[in-house]
DNA sequence: GTTGAGCGTT
């Protein structure tokens, strides 16, 4: 959305009509930071139309009001729509584009790793690295090459701890790299990805972990769980089965996982200010729909901790912070666990929960608090038995897995 | 000729 903040849909345009034209005309109006010209992507033919982005959006107003002819064509100006608004609904952009395009609910998905296209093949990570340390701290950097011929893909992504700096580059859509531009956009959250590499302190699985607990959380409140699922499962270590109840609470699981591996410290580092723990109440699968926009909002750290125990049953549990303090002792995140077994008034027993917690945790480093985890694994899988078919899942792995399947 | 293209790693 805010990447598409001052950019016009030229169409009509002569296929004559190169990004230098388009350039040309309309700085007359003001500043003008790009423009492309759509083509076909194997022919190369044009398609007739073209965007303008505009440093400063009050301009397009004026833009509007006049007639451009460029190339001897009058051309339509229109503001254009955002590309993430139209993967909410194509069908509601047909019937009603303006709404659609104001509606603001597209750009939910969220991630601290920016996606940026357009790389020259000249550009060292480095380099790549050096431009975007200005904006906060860098904690990933990774640029694109093809894996059988080694060339320059054209994009990369820059990861950065906090939403702050993440903000601050989008502000603007294009960067200028060495004289070459480059395109900006929040990287769409690739599939969770299995946190390997326990052993050492691995900051990618982490990001993974949250990447994939943040993306399916607007997923589902689509009504979708499929698709988080069924990622979940396939990765070692997420699985959370709470897909399955598709609750998504799985990603929360994982991050506790996460959280574990850091020390539990970590956790509340990480907390997630904004919607503590009644995120994670919701989750359990008697109540679950009400609670998500909570956790959309919570990301992960929240989740920490868990209302955890107390959690349970009541639905309330959210706001039962005492028993995420408990857990949140231990350090594990799992205490949302327990809370899920809030559902159940029967299962309610918070600390077979934490128990699990401090399992996986376990399971996910190796240094971890090893010692206490195993002991309770027994727990976690009973837990598991007891037909919360999700969670065990979460935390063991093989064995996990097999719970689900019966 | 009228609403876009690219999304990962150990």
């Amino acid at each position: 959305m805010d990447s598409d903040q001052g950019k016009l849909f030229i169409g009509g345009i002569s296929w004559d009509t190169t990004e230098d034209k388009l350039k040309e005309h309309f700085s007359n109006y003001g500043d003008v930071m790009h423009t492309s010209v759509m083509r076909e992507k194997n022919t190369g033919k044009p398609r007739g139309f073209g965007f303008v982005v505009f440093a400063d959006p009050s301009i397009l107003d004026r833009v509007l009001e006049d007639k451009h002819v460029i190339d001897g064509r009058t051309v339509d100006a229109k503001k254009a729509f955002s590309r993430e608004d139209q993967q909410i609904s194509a069908t509601s952009r047909a019937g009603n584009p303006n709404s659609s395009r104001n509606s603001g609910n597209g750009g939910n998905i969220r991630t601290k790793k920016i996606f940026v296209g357009g790389l020259p093949p000249t550009l060292t990570e480095e380099k790549f690295r050096q431009y975007f340390e200005a904006y906060g701290h860098v904690t990933d950097v990774v640029v694109m090459y093809d894996q059988n011929t080694g060339r320059p893909r054209g994009f990369g992504f820059i990861s950065f701890d906090t939403e702050d700096a993440v903000d601050r580059v989008l502000h603007k859509p294009f960067h200028d790299l060495n004289g070459k531009q480059v395109e900006v956009k929040r990287a769409l959250p690739k599939d969770a990805n299995p946190g390997y590499g326990a052993s050492g302190g691995n900051q990618n699985a982490y990001d993974g972990r949250m990447d994939s607990g943040r993306y399916m959380q607007p997923q589902s409140t689509g009504g979708g769980f499929p698709a988080y699922g069924s990622s979940g499962y396939t990765a070692p270590g997420y699985g959370y089965g709470p897909a399955n109840n598709g609750i998504g609470y799985g990603g929360y699981g994982s991050y506790g996982g996460a959280s574990a591996g850091y020390g539990g410290p970590a956790g509340a580092a990480y907390g997630n200010p904004n919607v503590p723990n009644a995120a994670y109440a919701g989750a359990p699968p008697g109540a679950p729909r009400n609670s998500w926009p909570a956790q959309a909002a919570s990301g992960y750290g929240s989740m920490g901790y868990g209302n955890t125990g107390a959690g349970p049953g009541s639905a309330p549990a959210g706001q039962s912070p005492s028993g995420a303090a408990g857990y949140g002792n231990q350090g594990y995140g799992y205490g949302g666990y327990g809370g899920y077994g809030g559902s159940d008034s029967s299962y309610g027993n918070p600390g077979v929960y934490g128990a699990v917690g401090g399992r996986s945790g376990s399971a996910q480093n190796n240094n971890a608090s090893g010692p206490g985890g195993s002991e309770l694994q027994g727990s976690g899988g009973s837990y598991n038995g007891s037909g919360y078919v999700g969670y065990g899942s979460g935390y063991g792995g093989a064995q996990s897995r097999q719970v689900q399947q019966q």
